[in-house]
DNA sequence: CGTTCCATACCGACCGGTTGGTATGCCTCC
DNA sequence: GGAGGCATACCAACCGGTCGGTATGGAACG
């Protein structure tokens, strides 16, 4: 993405950013403006609080995301086990770079919000599920095709790599060890691996 | 836990209850002393400071969920495995009751101050990796068992448990349903189980 | 074409309230 | 009597949000 010509860009760019690295409640409007290179006049003009301000940016994460994973290469595969670890694949190949470029905006906001702001919450819900939910086909066809319906549901299987994931940021952040992300991005592959492949070898004595 | 008798120990524990709740940044001083009962001058004659307080509550809590897990009745079973099945089915069981009261304290602050308080994220890192190290023991000895050594480290899979756990919590903040957070620990379980049942049965026909 | 008109985009000083933190003194219990 | 344990009163800085105002540009009208 080149630099948002817009304010309302610029300013949504901004949040993002600097909200995941200091949580929402730590960054003032303030600081946000002093990002995006704007003015508050500018903010408030775009945006009627800083809470619609967390919303916006929440759905433009997602939608960023969204059409990242969109156009990645390893949706061409054409069996779907292989997307589905195409997809962790992917994931723990963008943990390259600063903690803060890498983690959720949406897991980040919601774990300050759920209780407090229920408009954010359910942004975060729609960011987080959504993006969940453009997985849930190729499981389904995964689970189709490796005879494993009725154990789990796809969507739980969805929800549950972003939960990994979620919670893989957490100890990444924790521990200031983006290879700690990458640890459980890898047993969350060896899950999947498990699951999608109907009988494992004894081990060679 | 009955109620705290010294206003020090009130503070920690009306701290860790309405930062699950709010987060770190959006709790003030004020707020945490009206749940303890108790004045701001008693806050100050205890703390330095509020990041202080959060360093101290964040090894109370630790200590506490420590404590709650060595007791447990799992501990007493045989077979290394099914400690590890056993701690696991515990913390799902524990996820009853509103949600601002079985999240991880640490978990949620540290998202907040990974990178804007070394002390405060290094004391969260004490209790999320402090608390996955009491795994440690049972896991290598399930892998012994099972012959597992080498594919990956005790230690990893010990802090594996603890990023879904904390994963699970964010995904069942953000749909506000406890429900999310079990539906990821069973495939935790799951896991654990594919990982130590050395063979799986083929599916009857 | 020129002028009027208005909507949009943006500016930055300012406001009331809240924040983390301090200064000081009382009150109990050794 | 003095040393901890706490309460009251207070402060400067900062917070989200407001407000009066300006710059720009395109449509309407003559």
């Amino acid at each position: 993405m080149p630099p948002a010509a817009t304010a309302r860009d610029k300013l949504l760019d901004a949040a993002i950013g600097v909200v995941r690295a200091q949580g929402y409640a730590a960054t003032s409007v303030d600081e946000i403006c002093r990002a995006a290179g704007v003015t508050k006049g500018a903010f408030f003009h775009h945006f009627p609080s800083k809470e619609a301000l967390a919303i916006a940016a929440a759905a433009r994460f997602a939608a960023t995301a969204d059409a990242l994973c969109a156009t990645a290469p390893y949706r061409e595969l054409p069996d779907p086990v292989d997307r589905v670890l195409g997809y962790v694949a992917q994931r723990r190949d963008w943990l390259r770079g600063p903690l803060a470029e890498v983690t959720c905006f949406a897991g980040t906001v919601v774990q300050e919000s759920y209780a407090t702001s229920p408009a954010l919450r359910a942004a975060c819900e729609a960011a987080i599920c959504g993006h969940a939910a453009t997985l849930e086909a190729d499981i389904e066809a995964a689970m189709r095709a490796r005879g494993l319906a009725g154990q789990f549901t796809p969507a739980s299987l969805a929800r549950h790599t972003q939960a990994v994931i979620q919670g893989a940021f957490i100890l990444a952040k924790a521990t200031d060890e983006v290879a700690m992300a990458e640890e459980s991005l890898d047993h969350l592959r060896r899950y999947l691996e498990l699951l999608f492949t109907p009988k494992r070898k004894e081990m060679p004595a």
